[in-house]
DNA sequence: AATGAATGAGAGTTCATTCAT
DNA sequence: TATGAATGAACTCTCATTCAT
């Protein structure tokens, strides 16, 4: 829907625009934003903008996809780091959480977001959680988490807990804020339990004071 | 921050232009709600509007306060029904669901909100989240639920889960969704454990299938 | 399609944006006449201008239907002046042409809108058409024009003749034209002959030299 | 004032441009129709208008003058055909409804240059006016029509029948329309007594039927 | 010759808010 | 208490035109 450069200089307008839309957003919100301010941030005219988004929405929707993109790019990341099933849980919220500190943009602009796009929003959740359908499948066909349990349903619940501790922890704690260790401690320990996951044993460090 | 009105006429008034203020932000948001549109749905002048509320995001504020004070007034009552920890969770999240199904405007809104009235916001979830506290502490001491567990993380944690499965199943199932009971079960279940709950005697249902 | 005021400074107000869209209208075209022209020239604000129409094309379309009132009236006003159908015919292009002459308004600005408000313009020429259409139909019932014509179709040519020759005459002429007697008497001629009306008897004064 | 390629390659260019230049004008009107609407309904870049073409006025001037010449041809070659002076309008007029129908553009477009660039429409019905003028001069001359009859004057009069009665059953009777025979019939009867012309002999068949 | 990129002025329109009645 | 009138700043978006390649 966006419409593509066909010059390079025209590939470093579109990407300039879509950096200065991120900061916009960030800062105002959905509706607080406005082309004008958005191309003043990226040093362009204001019909420049219109050359590559039809609307404003829809440079918000490219920026949420590609948002959700790196976000999915960092959790699998931290995921990976993981041996464990536990392991990878912590692993790819640490990443969650440390991607959010530095981009508070998407949780506020994202959060807005299910009002003013909710495809956009939709599929973000949607593509988080496919993610962790899949782990956890995995996990449940090698025995490591408890076999009853619905992973669509864990799924949307492991959502929900990390993005709720992240609005508490990170958006409210002031701008540069992160998840402390004791709290994603206790945090790890819930959804451990809730998983249905063995405690590890002793050696294993679970906490980590 | 509003004016109270001096006569009953006066009191009359406001609720009416409140209850519109509901209905307009539900259907359009709060920037897409006009206090234009608000006035109309009250069938009041729109000077009429600013004799109560100083400004358009002063009735938000009310309106958020008020939503919530209903939403926790439900789930109170929901919580009380249940004899022990479990159930009283159980309950109290499906009174949530049932208040949310029949108010679709208070997650919206409300999720809209984050930018617009932090404020508002952080006292929503910061009240709703005590209520949690409160049980979750009691519980911790009768030794109904994991004595290592913090009951402040523990109950944004739940608040998490809550808001998630509620925007995926309510929200999202077109708007006169309902979570299915074996959703509800399969939270209920993910939350026992993750609280550390021992599992209820076999007499007791926990699964309605 | 209006919104009708409810107060008399309402009504004034309204009236006077309308009698500035004229002068605007009739100075710059549609396209060319801005809104805020209009309001600027009306002297309110530009947001009174939506209180009471909601686009610019409606103005238009009001303006276009109160030209088309005064031009029949005062096209019957002359008309009623004449004792045959001859002098009625040549008394009605006289004042429309002096209308016309007053109001350069309605000849560009009609003429123009063909293209942007099609219904306003058929209903302003089938109008005038129809007023023709009567007169001659009562004429060729009382024996006085060729029996053998077509009403419609000869009240169409009757509004051609009219509105060409008054652009010609009119609008090209500088802007206080005027058409001259002896056009007007050539003119009358050809539709008398055109109409087939039997030349009047010398005593009668065709020639007004 | 347009700029002539010098090349075969560049008339072929510029060919297209004033071709599509008439499909848009035609489809939005002048100020609908945008610079880059033709250039890419000509399939070339938006600079390249600006190589043939100063501004966008220029090119309807261009297309005015052209749709002039075109329709003068067509009305010059029906009217040749005719063996008597009123045979020779009722062909012209039949070519031109033609002419129109085939192409609504002219009178649409035409009829809303008034106002965007009077100079050339004032050209365009000055050279159409010359042509019957003349015809009626020479007809004058050969004592076919009312000697008293001003030439000028008559001139404009049919001018406006024509186009008159070409909107009225082209325009608006859908946009295949076509002027139906005994419309025709009826106004060269109109025109025919109004230009005083001897009613034909019976054998000439004067009534299509 | 041809092009896509870039621009900024200006368009129509909305709306929270103020004010006179 | 209640109201409709009035406003102007701000918004999104369009477009004729210029320019570097």
């Amino acid at each position: 829907m966006t419409t593509e450069p066909r010059t390079a200089r025209g590939q470093e307008t579109k990407r300039r625009i879509l950096e200065a839309a991120e900061k916009v957003f960030a800062e105002h919100g959905y509706q607080g934003a406005s082309v004008s301010k958005i191309t003043t941030a990226a040093g362009v005219g204001q019909g420049t903008f219109y050359l590559y988004y039809p609307t404003k929405h829809e440079v918000f929707v490219e920026l949420v996809d590609d948002l959700n993109q790196r976000v999915r790019q960092a959790m699998s990341t931290g995921s990976q780091r993981g041996t464990t099933r536990l392991e990878s849980e912590r692993e790819g919220f640490r990443e969650f959480f440390r991607f959010a500190a530095e981009h508070p943009a998407i949780y506020r602009v994202v959060r807005e977001a299910e009002f003013v796009a909710p495809e956009a929003m939709r599929r973000h959740y949607t593509r988080i959680v496919d993610g962790y359908v899949q782990g956890l499948t995995t996990a449940r066909a090698a025995g490591e988490i408890d076999p009853d349990l619905d992973t669509r349903v864990a799924a949307w619940a492991l959502m929900g807990v990390g993005e709720m501790i992240g609005m508490r922890w990170i958006l409210w704690e002031g701008s540069d804020g992160e998840v402390p260790d004791s709290v994603l401690d206790q945090m790890t320990r819930f959804i451990r339990q809730g998983l249905g996951i063995a405690r590890p044993t002793e050696s294993a460090a679970e906490e980590h004071s």
